[in-house]
RNA sequence: CGCGGGGUGGAGCAGUCUGGUAGCUCGUUGGGCUCAUAACCCAAAGGUCGCAGGUUCAAAUCCUGCCCCCGCAA
């Protein structure tokens, strides 16, 4: 029966925060919590610890925060914990070879997609960008290669239509906590095996930057939606309108260019160029998209202002139909 | 001391540089119109210009301090 104590636990961010807890509630306190530095953040750049560092000390456990974990310095000091096995959930940093081989049963990720679909370092959104209906947890034993690692358990769930990325994101960090638990249990008990990833289906995801939220018009309205679920609250959806950046805050799609549900005086997204003001419709800003499809912003917001319902943000513009997103 | 934008009737904005009667669009209220639909026309009500102090004959506007809102920054 493998002994998997002493546990690492490498994590970062609030979606890393469920998995910790629940290994401490579980009886298996990591014998150390290895996180990202403090780095300078918000207004004021006052240095603010990662989510997992504050949790972590709030309740006494063992922190380190390398600058990176490649460092001799920091491989000699968890070496001398012989570690059983690497607990990892959104780390941030990629693993050497020395520190993939260090603990005696390996390093544990837990990933939040259904592999090998969305390997990389955003699954989460990339699920809802894509309009996926299902997504899911797994965890895995990791590799050189990036989530590319046998699976050892996986649990699936549902994409709500209207539920964004921040949602998701909660709800499987708690999914994922319960199922890396579950996981060590079974690999302690010995009934695991490590199935190898499908060869066909894998996609990569990539870190977000800002110009991941820009707005492509030519999308569909559906499409567009999709988009502002997957990348709320950062980046956010931007686009640029009379040359200056606005953010689209919250939207719905209007109609979808098929035909239907343009009975109302929509039918202008038939014709007009993606991007074109149609007008007000319903405290919308109809906008037209791609395949007729028409998006409706409900609210919008301009660098360094509130954001604004789209009636006040049209008044205070006076914006006009046939203008358009660019 | 990270960089930057802003606070003006109920809403969104202009006016501030160059001090001199508080302005626009929307909303509200009253009236009119009826193949203009983000409907239209006429009229009205509604503001201690974030707060405090200073300069000045005169401050939304210039100076000083403070409060509040927001963008960048992953």
């Amino acid at each position: 029966m493998p002994e998997l104590a002493p546990i690492l636990f490498f994590g970062t961010p609030e979606f890393a925060v469920p998995t910790l807890a629940a290994l401490v509630e579980a009886g298996r306190v990591p014998a150390r919590v290895v996180t990202q530095p403090a780095r300078p953040v918000g207004r004021g750049r006052q240095l603010q610890d990662p989510p997992v560092a504050a949790w972590a000390r709030e309740r006494g456990l063992e922190v380190a925060q390398p600058e990176r974990v490649r460092h001799p310095g920091f491989l000699e000091d968890v070496a001398a914990l012989e570690p059983g096995v690497a607990v990892v959930v959104a780390f941030g940093q990629i693993f050497p070879r020395a520190l993939l081989d260090l603990p005696r049963h390996g390093c544990i990720n837990l990933h939040a997609s259904l592999l090998p679909r969305w390997r990389g370092a955003s699954p989460i959104q990339a699920a809802v960008a894509a309009g996926d209906s299902r997504t899911g947890v797994a965890t895995l034993l990791m590799e050189e290669g990036l989530d590319t690692g046998p699976i050892l358990l996986e649990e699936e769930t549902e994409i709500g239509p209207e539920e964004t990325a921040d949602e998701l994101s909660r709800r499987l960090a708690g999914m994922g906590g319960a199922l890396m638990v579950k996981t060590l249990d079974r690999l302690e008990r010995g009934d695991l095996v490590p199935r190898p990833q499908p060869a066909e289906g894998a996609t990569y995801a990539p870190r977000l930057t800002r110009e991941s939220g820009r707005v492509d018009w030519s999308l569909t309205a559906r499409e567009i939606h999709d988009r502002l679920r997957a990348y709320t609250p950062w980046p956010g959806l931007t686009s640029v309108l009379r040359g200056e950046p606005v953010k689209i805050v919250s939207a719905a799609v209007l109609g979808d260019g098929l035909g239907d549900g343009l009975g109302d005086g929509l039918g202008d997204g038939e014709t007009a160029e993606p991007g074109t003001i149609l007008g007000l419709r319903d405290g919308r800003l109809a906008v037209a998209c791609g395949g007729g499809s028409v998006f409706g912003v409900a609210e919008l917001q301009r660098p360094g202002k509130r954001a604004l319902r789209a009636a006040d943000f049209v008044n205070g513009e006076r914006l006009r139909p046939g203008e358009s997103f660019s």
